[in-house]
RNA sequence: GGUCCCUUCGUCUAACGGUUAGGACACCAGGUUUUCAUCCUGGUAACAGGGGUCCGACUCCCCUAGGGACUACCA
């Protein structure tokens, strides 16, 4: 067992403007390993690419995902022992360490210019080798290189590749991955304005911030030798890795905004729940043993396990995620889901001139009926507006039930509008309504669908709604009857 | 092009080398029902292909094919 007291994890997202679907799952796994390892979440914001910066992203991010539900034990808005925590507040650190690698003859000052960089990847390119620093600073003498800083030349620092051998990282999903020292690079550590790239960054942080698991997504896996490399160089034992496998969309390429919606705001505005995105993206690329597919965060974590997670890519399916936030929707307590649906309300409220409708015990009532139907949240606007609006529009051929005629239905409308009369004020439920019209359609031999029909229609203006009796309920006596004798009008 | 990863129903996935290849979403059918939805019951549907190893392969090995990622002084 290890030390429960060592585990550490990090979430370490770019501040790049909005959390994307896909950064979501993984902090949600790492969030629940350092759960289930009884460990410890830390934030670290890797910023240490100026130009793709947004202002304020730190402060969205740490929102959206306490949305979700996922909070850090460390991070720059938390504090803690291993700060700062945001990267470009570390660059000394990266000098430092990087000085040590010179020290150590395990890197080198490159004096190469942008110019000559893309004049060797163009040669490489037309003999169809594969496009690769050519290591021209990897031998300059002392001499030459202090005189070239004298000349206060720009530099970058690269690290000093293995030039043969075989290096052999352990992926905690995959087992060992073997690569050749000969396909490696010697990448870029330090950039010429002296900050440092991910793959130093992100190194040098996780070893000096304790990290215990690094879980990052699949494409970091080529640089993962260049990774260990690094550990190695420093003599410092690397962190067990985790390659989360990547999330496509329909048509199996990367994520991206143009198939749909790939930031966690949108899905918020949309009307998805929590529980639902998270029950769904854990979904993609881990199973439960027992099968059972509804789990809170709690049973996930509880019954997760590193190694039942998968290695194959999985593509995003909206519609299971609209399962989940359907039966999410439908398993709220009622003052919960008219709460989360108010927002969603507005629209509606403006359309209605009566004060009673502007309650939060219409609005729950409202919302109690279509709450089975619900998928999204953000439904609820169109799928309740006749319960709003003064005077319903609606074709009124639609009032037909299968092939009667206008006039039969004219007079199931007066049948309904005079028993709904009798309905004292102070009875008027959903229930003793559907008593008294279900009496009379059996005095009258009638069929239900003849006089449940229109009656639906009138009241909603739709061919698609809740009971018609729990319709008349919320509407209220007085509404109800004028909304069946206008339906007997416009026949 | 090169390197690496991946490959079970349409989708997400399960299956100590021995199962009628299981579950979920979606879909279809039936039931409940005044409509839609919910709910219940049932159904269609998959081991990428080819070689091995083995008494026996979805499971192990190899090859092929397909998909993906990476190949920046971006992460």
């Amino acid at each position: 067992m290890p030390d429960k007291n060592n585990i550490r994890l990090r979430f370490a997202p770019s501040p790049t403007g909005f959390l994307h679907i896909g950064s979501l799952r993984t902090a949600l796994f790492d969030y629940i390993i350092a759960k289930k390892l009884g460990g410890k979440l830390i934030l670290r914001i890797e910023d240490t690419d100026q130009k793709r910066e947004v202002a304020g992203a730190v402060e969205s991010l740490v929102k959206i995902l306490d949305w979700i539900g996922i909070g850090f034990d460390e991070g720059p808005h938390a504090g803690g022992d291993y700060g700062p925590y945001t990267q470009t507040e570390r660059l000394d650190i990266y000098k430092k360490h990087a000085d040590e690698l010179i020290n150590k003859g395990r890197a080198y000052y490159c004096f190469c210019s942008a110019e000559r960089l893309e004049e060797v990847r163009n040669k490489q390119q037309t003999e169809k080798q594969a496009p690769r620093y050519d290591r021209h600073c990897r031998d300059l003498s002392e001499d030459e290189i202090k005189k070239k800083i004298a000349c206060s030349e720009k530099y970058v620092i690269r690290q000093k590749m293995p030039l043969e051998g075989k290096i052999i990282v352990h992926d905690e999903l995959r087992g060992d991955i073997e690569f050749n020292a000969t396909e490696l690079e010697d990448h870029v550590l330090i950039k010429s304005n002296g900050i440092p790239t991910y793959q130093f960054a992100s190194v040098v942080d996780d070893h000096l911030m304790e990290i215990s698991h690094v879980v990052r997504g699949e494409e970091w896996l080529p640089s993962f030798p260049k990774n260990i490399l690094l550990y190695q160089a420093f003599g410092w034992e690397p962190p067990k890795f985790v390659h989360l496998a990547l999330t496509l969309n329909k048509g199996g390429g990367k994520l991206s905004k143009r198939q749909g919606d790939v930031a966690v705001e949108d899905y918020r505005a949309k009307g998805y729940l929590p529980e639902a995105l998270i029950n769904f993206c854990v979904l993609q690329g881990w199973h439960p043993k027992d099968d059972n597919e509804i789990l809170t965060l709690d049973e996930i974590i509880k019954k997760f396990e590193i190694k039942d997670m998968g290695t194959s890519p999985a593509i995003f399916d909206i519609e299971k995620l609209d399962f989940f936030n359907g039966y999410y929707i439908r398993h709220k307590s009622l003052d919960e889901l008219a709460e989360m649906c108010r927002p969603h309300l507005e629209e509606n409220l403006k359309k209605t001139t009566d004060d009673r409708r502007q309650t939060t015990d219409f609005i729950k009532d409202v919302v109690k009926l279509e709450q089975e139907r619900l998928k999204k949240l953000s439904e609820i606007s169109e799928l309740t507006e006749f319960f709003f609006v003064d005077k319903l529009e609606y074709d009124p051929t639609l009032l037909i039930w299968k092939k009667m005629s206008a006039e039969e239905v004219k007079e199931k409308l007066k049948e309904v509008a005079d028993v709904l009369e009798r309905i004292p004020e102070e009875f008027w439920t959903n229930d003793s309504i559907e008593e008294a019209i279900k009496t009379h359609i059996a005095a009258k031999n009638g069929q239900m669908g003849e006089y449940l029909w229109p009656m639906r229609v009138a009241l909603t203006g739709r061919k698609a709604s809740p009971s018609p009796f729990d319709v008349a309920e919320v509407l209220g006596k007085e509404d109800s009857l004028k909304r069946v004798k206008e339906g007997m009008e416009r026949i």
